[in-house]
DNA sequence: AGCACGCCGACT
DNA sequence: GTCGGCGTGCTC
């Protein structure tokens, strides 16, 4: 009896939720033997405790010494289609996570095993008026629709102007894909977008539209997921983790603006929205549409191999000229006034007639707080993190210095911890240092921040776009944060308070970064009735970076910096791997840096495959630990990834020392 | 990631 | 002599 028994059980693969490499084995119960399927969850034994792992394989014909036996099959039928099983795997293998972890990022965590069924909502049966495209928005509807009854692979970029009727196109695009059935995904930057989007989509798509973002509640997220899953919702608007989204019958991935960093997860497995998108358009023979006015060097490549079919939307819309811009020499302000200044004398005018026009303003500095750094009056001793290299930033509404990178913050001490001097200087200019100089001149105009700080609590943001947009705020002050999702007609002037903020920092991107933040904020003004005016201020007016930008000149800036990156030898010509290794103890850290270096050219022995460092990294002390990286740099991954995971496999880890692999960083800090 | 086993320093 | 540091290895 116990011996037919024992036959009847099978042997099935669970990927678990941890770093560890491949799938384990386990014993399927008789008793559960018929009841569980690839994709569903379980609960196993691992160690002394219990796990919620993925069946990933049945039947497996492999002998394992003591099998384990499954304990309970979560779920009657499969969570993961074979698509998303396939795409977890891809996502692990070109990441460097386990498959478990993979699987685990993209499924809710608390996920309820039934289904219940959602109130029906009211339809409303009117449609919105579609605006009438323009001969170009026609055109590129024209190519899309073609593809889309191809029924195969095919990725379009839409470059096109700020105000350049992108959300139109995409309304189509997705209207074409639905009405022959398929769903569609459609990714935003960040979750706030997301919110500001809704509102267009629920009038077009209804009871389709689901959003999908990870500050949902897990209730919300989990029932989200159990709509898509069951086909009942077939427009997903979200952010980066969207992109996993379970849907059936997948016709179209559209991601809106491309180039945004926020697409890129920073916590394993460390993928790219974008790669993800791409893979699963190409499996499932879908359309992969991204649009931007500023696409990364990347994609802007990509057009030129014909690997991606540029769309052009040249014309704005409205017919609006583009914004006239002013580059402002800081060095020749700060010359006169014998000390930097924040608002030069030529922003100031601009700024003062704008509000005799009764007229808004946005000034945007890329730095938040009051300033940068504080100082001994006497000795010149700078606060810094006691658990980063990095200087304390002073916050004036919380009269209290503040790290950054790690939260850390204090009172200022009343005396200078090295040389007992009472007295502290404040300098380097932050957002609410703007905001108060500016609430100095401009006495009489209602001026507002918008940053992290001042958008923490939730609705915090909706309620300033809101008060900007009843005119209830002249002027608005903010990080890069206002350069996204803002529209507004009566903007008529644009400061930028200082552009050198993103150019100092050691990074091959920061040419591309500040040029599309540039661009950006000049799209931000000239929506209405009047042409708008953009101001840039800096100390190095004469960048290529500000340059290009001022003359709203895409092509001429890509021409530029493609050059370089080719010298250079940086993406789209080559890939990179960043090998990031942290530790309390440095000497340990640095040591496994370079005893991994080595384990690294064991395995290389020639090829085209360079290493570079180990090298401190510029935030060399983060959260307490000590940071060094070692960089891969190859013309194509595969060899790459041979090397590293060979390398994974051979070199002695110690203890204390944590390993991060990014593929494709887009931060180097 | 946890967690246990195992081998060398400063303490009741 | 013990408590505990963390280095090493394993989890089906």
């Amino acid at each position: 009896m116990m011996l037919a028994q024992e036959e009847k059980t099978e042997l099935v693969d669970v990927a678990i939720p941890l770093p560890i490499e491949d799938p384990y084995t386990y014993r399927l119960p008789q008793s559960l033997v018929g009841s569980v399927q690839v994709g569903c969850r379980v609960r196993v034994p691992f160690r002394n405790r219990t796990i919620i792992g993925y069946v990933v394989a049945l039947d497996v014909q492999r002998s394992v010494e003591h099998p384990k036996e499954i304990m309970e099959v979560i779920d009657s039928e499969p969570l993961l289609t074979d698509h998303l099983l396939r795409l977890t795997k891809w996502v692990s293998e070109t990441y460097f996570s386990s498959w478990g972890e993979a699987i685990s990022n993209v499924i809710p965590r608390v996920l309820k095993a039934a289904l219940e069924p959602q109130p029906k909502q009211k339809t409303t049966t009117e449609e919105p008026n579609l605006v009438h495209l323009n001969e170009e928005q026609e055109q590129a509807l024209t190519r899309i629709r073609s593809c889309i009854e191809e029924n195969r692979y095919k990725e379009f970029f839409i470059f096109g102007v700020t105000g350049g009727g992108k959300s139109e196109l995409y309304i189509r695009a997705i209207k074409e894909v639905l009405k022959r059935g398929k769903s569609v995904i459609c990714l935003v930057p960040e979750i706030a977008l997301t919110e500001q989007l809704k509102l267009f989509f629920v009038q077009h798509f209804h009871d389709q539209l689901e959003i999908l973002h990870s500050k949902l509640s897990l209730k919300e997220r989990s029932e989200a997921w159990h709509r898509i899953r069951s086909g009942e919702k077939k427009v997903i608007l979200g952010a980066r983790s969207a992109v996993f989204a379970p849907v059936s019958n997948l016709g179209l991935i559209i991601m809106d603006e491309e180039q945004e960093g926020g697409y890129k997860q920073d916590q394993t497995p460390r993928y790219h929205a974008r790669e993800v998108a791409r893979w699963r358009a190409s499996d499932l023979g879908a359309l992969f549409i991204m649009g931007t006015a500023t696409p990364t060097l990347e994609t802007m490549y990509r057009t030129s191999t014909h690997e991606t079919e540029k769309l052009v939307l040249s014309k704005r819309v409205d017919g609006k000229p583009m914004p006239q811009v002013k580059i402002i020499d800081l060095k020749e302000t700060a010359e006169i006034n014998r000390r930097s200044v924040i608002i030069s004398p030529s922003l100031k005018k601009a700024i003062e007639e704008t509000l005799n026009a009764k007229r808004a303003v946005l000034l945007m500095l890329n730095r938040r707080g009051f300033s940068t750094h504080v100082r001994c009056f006497q000795c010149g001793e700078v606060l810094f993190c006691q658990h980063c290299a990095v200087a304390l930033t002073f916050h004036q509404e919380e009269q209290e210095v503040l790290c950054h990178y790690c939260n850390f913050h204090m009172t200022i001490p009343t005396l200078c911890t090295q040389c007992k001097h009472p007295l502290f200087r404040y300098s380097g200019v932050g957002t609410e240092k703007v905001e108060s100089e500016v609430a100095r001149i401009f006495p009489k105009a209602r001026v507002a921040r918008l940053d992290t700080d001042t958008t923490r609590k939730r609705g915090s943001h909706e309620r300033i776009l809101t008060q900007f947009r009843m005119q209830e705020i002249d002027i608005l002050v903010g990080t890069q944060m206002i350069a996204k999702g803002f529209d507004f007609q009566h903007v008529n002037l644009v400061g930028i308070v200082n552009a050198d903020t993103g150019l100092l920092l050691p990074d091959f991107r920061s040419a591309e970064r500040t040029f599309q933040l540039l661009t950006q904020m000049a799209g931000r003004t000239g929506r209405g009735s009047e042409p708008g005016t953009v101001f840039i201020q800096t100390y190095s007016p004469n960048h290529y970076s500000i340059q290009y930008a001022s003359e709203h000149d895409y092509a001429g800036f890509f021409n530029d910096e493609i050059e370089r990156r080719r010298t250079l030898r940086y993406p789209p010509f080559t890939r990179l791997i960043n090998l990031i290794f942290r530790g309390k103890k440095d000497q340990k850290v640095r040591e496994q840096a370079s005893q991994f270096r080595k384990a690294l050219e064991d395995g290389l022995r020639g090829g085209d495959i360079e290493l570079l460092g180990p090298a401190p990294l510029p935030l060399y002390r983060l959260r307490g630990h000590y940071r060094w990286h070692l960089m891969i740099r190859g013309l194509n991954t595969e060899p790459m990834r041979t090397a590293l995971q060979a390398a994974l496999g051979s070199y002695k880890r110690k203890t204390g020392v944590y390993l991060a692999i990014d593929v494709d960083p887009l931060t180097i800090l």
